[in-house]
DNA sequence: AGGACGATTAACT
DNA sequence: GTTAATCGTCCTC
């Protein structure tokens, strides 16, 4: 068996849509606080940053998405609902904002800290079923806003792009459908899970809600 | 300075 | 199926 090549920051620059599906089956490993948790991705979402109504990039930079705007191969991290963190994977070229969601995955390693993580988990596939929870197990938070996901020093990497669609030797079967809990472009196919994962989490439509009309004076 | 809302989750009926 | 929790961010005034 061949030794797998080692991941480079130019396999990681291209559109999010097109990397989306080549991260299922992916590790991402994280060493936060000295210990080992590993996590094979089995579902994700494409955000074509200044190109997409739902994306954190689309009205230009912030403080928050400044990451987004940067190279390929950063952690971007958020908070949201006033309790969770989620994370994403820069991709594309600098200036495009570019970021796949890490919406879920299974535990392959350090399955006991990631139980002690997420004690809600009633179960081995809620661990990391959903992004706030993919980011529990992983134990990522804002301290890890902008780190490099390539660097062996990193205590969060990205290990490998995914076996892919076109792998011969059992091929993958990889859904795509409607990104989950947005209310804009909702049109737009950009969630990628693998066919047959516990893991996936549950599809929600975003609500849809009237904006609130702005009194007029 | 104020307020609406969110790339969610857990706990309910 | 419904809803509370909870606060950073961003938009508006």
């Amino acid at each position: 068996m061949p030794r797998s090549e080692r991941l480079t920051r130019s396999q990681l620059a291209i559109s999010s849509v097109l990397l989306a599906p080549r991260l299922l089956g992916a590790r991402v490993r994280s060493t936060v606080g000295g210990e080992l948790v590993e996590i094979r991705l089995t579902e994700v979402e494409a955000y074509e940053g200044i190109d997409d109504p739902a994306s954190h990039a689309y009205r230009g930079p912030t403080a928050r998405n400044g990451v987004m705007f940067g190279p390929a191969g950063f952690l971007y991290t958020y908070f949201t609902y006033g309790m969770h963190w989620c994370a994403n994977i820069v991709c594309a070229e600098p200036g495009r904002a570019s970021a796949v969601l890490l919406r879920a995955g299974t535990v392959v390693l350090g399955h006991e800290t990631a139980r002690a993580r997420r004690p809600a988990a009633r179960s081995d596939r809620d661990l990391a079923r959903g992004p706030a929870r993919l980011a529990q197990c992983l134990a990522l938070g804002r301290e890890h806003n902008g780190l490099d996901l390539l660097s062996t020093r990193a205590s969060v990497r990205l290990m490998s792009l995914g076996p892919g669609p076109s792998l011969r030797a059992g091929p993958v079967a990889i859904v795509q459908g409607p990104r989950v809990g947005i209310r804009v472009a909702t049109d737009r196919p950009w969630r990628f899970w693998l066919a047959d994962e516990p893991s996936v989490s549950a599809f929600r439509p975003g609500v849809l809600k009237a904006r609130a009309a702005r009194p007029a004076h």
